[in-house]
DNA sequence: TTGACTAATCGTATATTTACGGTGAACGAT
DNA sequence: ATCGTTCACCGTAAATATACGATTAGTCAA
């Protein structure tokens, strides 16, 4: 990408865009499932349970941290990742918003 | 990316990161709410509404077309865009489906 | 038929993404 | 103090994504 042209729109699809960008990849939206479901676990706990490194696990875990939709907290030598749950509703109600702007999906 | 592992997980999973891609620029969001305003048009009136190039634009539409979002009809020397309503629901319902999965989007 | 117009595609440059193995920092246990 | 464990981060390689100008194919009007 020669430029990220990403500063030209307006802010509210950027970030939009941003978050979908963060579900685009399979993994971190199993890595969401997971959590959801473990309610909290150590990140050696969600490499076992992908078929990925431990390496390319973290980075899935990092990009899911910027855009915030889940938190890491350092506990000794482990990490402990958990969902954010306000940004996790706010990103609910921010793709909710989206869909019901199309008329399409106002009809039913 | 040295070999996507995409097929690994689930169709689901898979499926859904998809769209989310094509949702992941916000050139493309525009684009759906240019089309979802005007029920219809031409690839020239998406680019006049862009600070983009006419092939940047034209491979944003690709990428809508490639997901299913939006269906190009041949008119003569242009291509009338619109919005595939089918597959914007089917997708709306994709999402709410995956956030509806959120304990914390089930209290509320 | 020629000329103008539209838009997809090609070629190119650059940035980002995905994946991995390896390293190292931090912690806990012995 | 040393050792093992955990995991973030580095470097690297390959694939994709984004952007543009240029080209091409197609259509319509004159």
């Amino acid at each position: 990408m020669p430029l990220a042209k990403t500063e030209i729109f307006e802010p509210v699809d950027a970030q939009l865009a941003d978050t979908a960008k963060a579900l685009s990849h399979p993994a971190r939206i199993n890595i969401l499932r997971i959590l959801n479901e473990l309610d909290s676990c150590i990140t050696g706990e969600i490499v076992d349970r992908l078929p990925l490194s431990q390496s390319t696990v973290s980075q899935h875990l990092k990009e899911l941290k910027r855009v915030g939709l889940i938190k890491g907290e350092i506990e000794g030598p482990r990490t402990c990742y958990c969902l954010d749950e306000a940004v996790v509703e706010k990103t609910k109600a921010a793709f909710t918003k989206l869909f019901s702007m199309f008329k399409c999906c106002q009809k039913s």
